[in-house]
DNA sequence: GTGTAGGATGTAACCGCTTACATTTCTAAC
DNA sequence: GTTAGAAATGTAAGCGGTTACATCCTACAC
């Protein structure tokens, strides 16, 4: 690759009148300009993006950590963050945390010794504090799918608690009395929440809460699978089942319909997210809508505005999932 | 954060010690080893990668460029090709092409102003021949899905045309005669060879080609109902549907079962790919099995190979699809 | 005690770019 | 034709590391 150093040669010219070109910064004379365009052409100049970070200190880049690379959720973030923050010329470094304390924080120093402008971080087992010490540090961070007290404009949440308080009204609201749910796992905090909103809305409606009819998954389908038959298993009757995601909603209906039932006449089932999938599924799924696409575009919008000076965008911290019901639930007598 | 120099002063010794404790290179005495390591704890110290990067010319860091960020199909790619990588200790830097061949061009631009060690690219637009400029150019380059002679050592491909000539056979071996198809965009050359494999098996069969009953779609589950209205609409009759990706067949099956039909017995439907949710579906999409997994695994290994001179990795160049029945397919009298 | 080889450490140039400041060139008013 | 002031360009010092080479120790053989 030619440097700055053979373009000004060519072009007869010092380095800093090269340098003023390529980032059409202060003024160059037309004439100059030209020349040194023209060696850059012939020299297929591009220039050195690594060295421009350690001079400037800033990448253009901002850095996403995300549990998973794979699976119809993180996909959608990763892609809505990349679209809106390609329009603004600027790129982003990708890494999945895993769900793990060590790979959290290694993948955060990784970023921030990338000199990442920024981090959006949907991090599940690092904790608040340790999210707080790091803006301490120096470098602006957004955070997804969780609400840090204090971080109000730099996080994109939504409200877990309420969407499966709605999700679960709504089975009650069509007649069911015995419900069942399968949760994320209780330790993350949406999974804790999600159970949070199943339980407000079974007392809100006098309804008893049996453990037994709780089983807790770890977001995976197999684990649908898993709970669905851990569900059966008890012998306690229940015509309404709670899942805290789509794709362990989708295990469930298969381990059902493997059983023989009929989703919904024997069982309404309603998931949680409204992914892609959920549409290919027969019954199609009755789930919470959660606006993974815009939430993605807001934590980019976020650092758009905070590091990169952007002005007169929308932003919205905060979500409300709303449920959607399709065709795996219906009414109960 | 701290630099070099700092733990250098703290620590009472040259730039050069310090780096060389970084780096473990070198001897350095375990007592001055020590008294590094404790100046780099107590002030925090991390090496800047950027600076690393820019001088020794390497970057621990490779970059990806896939078509899109989201969808079941380049998650799945992502993710294994980040996980082999981390493996070793090394990283990726994403990007996404969305098939078009600006984006495309820009995206390889920015991987290696990046200073990325090679490059791992699934790419549509751009031709066979900028992929060979860019190996003269210096980087390091594999190609995934896609084979370009001269290359073999550096591309993870797939046998297309075989993939969906099998599973045009399998719909004749069950007793289909009047087939359509639903393939992919024709100027993809996946797209194209999938077609291939189609008409081929048709061929061999003896059956005719009939270009009423195909339609051309763009890998997405809208494209798929609509070609599966259009196949609808020209009333021809047919038994056997073949879609060149599992998510037009959902596409397909969707609008076939709001017509009223029964899938199988009204249709027997194949896709491709095997993406994670043609098990949520019901029926169980009958596919064809798509290693994506295993490819992305070497594609990353290739890297390790080549640039990082990992020895001893088992690497797997060429695939072979394999058809998988389920339940969307079924013998016809 | 001296010489010497090899190990440990230090010095300084360099990676490719930006930018504050210095210098030169141009413009225009007198 | 001067000259002040603005505009254009050049100079050189970083950014935070690596590394070839120089220097300084230390231990050991004699």
């Amino acid at each position: 690759m030619a440097t700055i150093y053979e373009v000004s040669e060519l072009a007869g010219v010092s380095l800093a009148t090269v340098s003023r070109v390529i980032n059409n910064s202060d003024k160059v004379k037309a004439r100059t300009r030209e020349k040194v365009e023209a060696a850059m052409k012939t020299l297929g100049y591009r220039p050195n993006r690594i060295a421009q970070s350690l001079a400037t200190k800033r990448s253009n880049s901002v850095g996403v950590l995300i549990p998973e690379l794979y699976g119809p959720f993180f996909g959608v973030i990763l892609s809505n963050i990349e679209d809106e923050l390609r329009a603004a010329g600027k790129h982003v470094i990708i890494t999945a945390g895993h769900s793990d304390e060590t790979i959290e924080k290694d993948s955060i120093e990784f970023l921030s010794s990338c000199n990442c402008d920024a981090l959006i971080l949907h991090v599940y087992a690092v904790s608040d504090e340790y999210i707080e010490q790091l803006r301490e540090r120096d470098i602006p961070i957004v955070v997804m799918g969780r609400h840090i007290p204090g971080m109000d404009d730099n996080c994109i949440s939504i409200d877990n608690e309420y969407g499966a308080y709605a999700a679960t009204k709504t089975l009650i609201e069509l007649g069911h009395r015995q419900l069942a749910t399968i949760t994320g796992p209780l330790w993350k905090i949406d999974g804790e929440q999600r159970l949070a909103g199943y339980r407000r809305a079974l007392d809100e409606s006098g309804l008893d809460f049996n453990r037994n009819l709780l089983a807790e998954g770890n977001y995976e389908e197999a684990s649908g699978r898993q709970g669905m038959r851990q569900l059966l298993q008890q012998d306690i009757p229940f015509t309404g089942l709670m899942c805290a995601n789509d794709e362990m909603a989708a295990g469930a209906i298969a381990v059902a319909q493997q059983r023989g039932m009929t989703i919904p006449d024997d069982l309404s089932i309603i998931g949680f997210d409204n992914v892609f999938f959920t549409t290919y599924m027969n019954p199609a799924l009755s789930t919470v809508h959660y606006p993974i696409d815009m939430m993605g575009r807001m934590a980019a919008r976020c650092v758009l505005r905070d590091v990169y000076d952007k002005k007169g965008m929308e932003i919205q911290n905060q979500f409300e999932p709303k449920v959607v019901l399709r065709a795996s639930t219906s009414g109960h007598a």
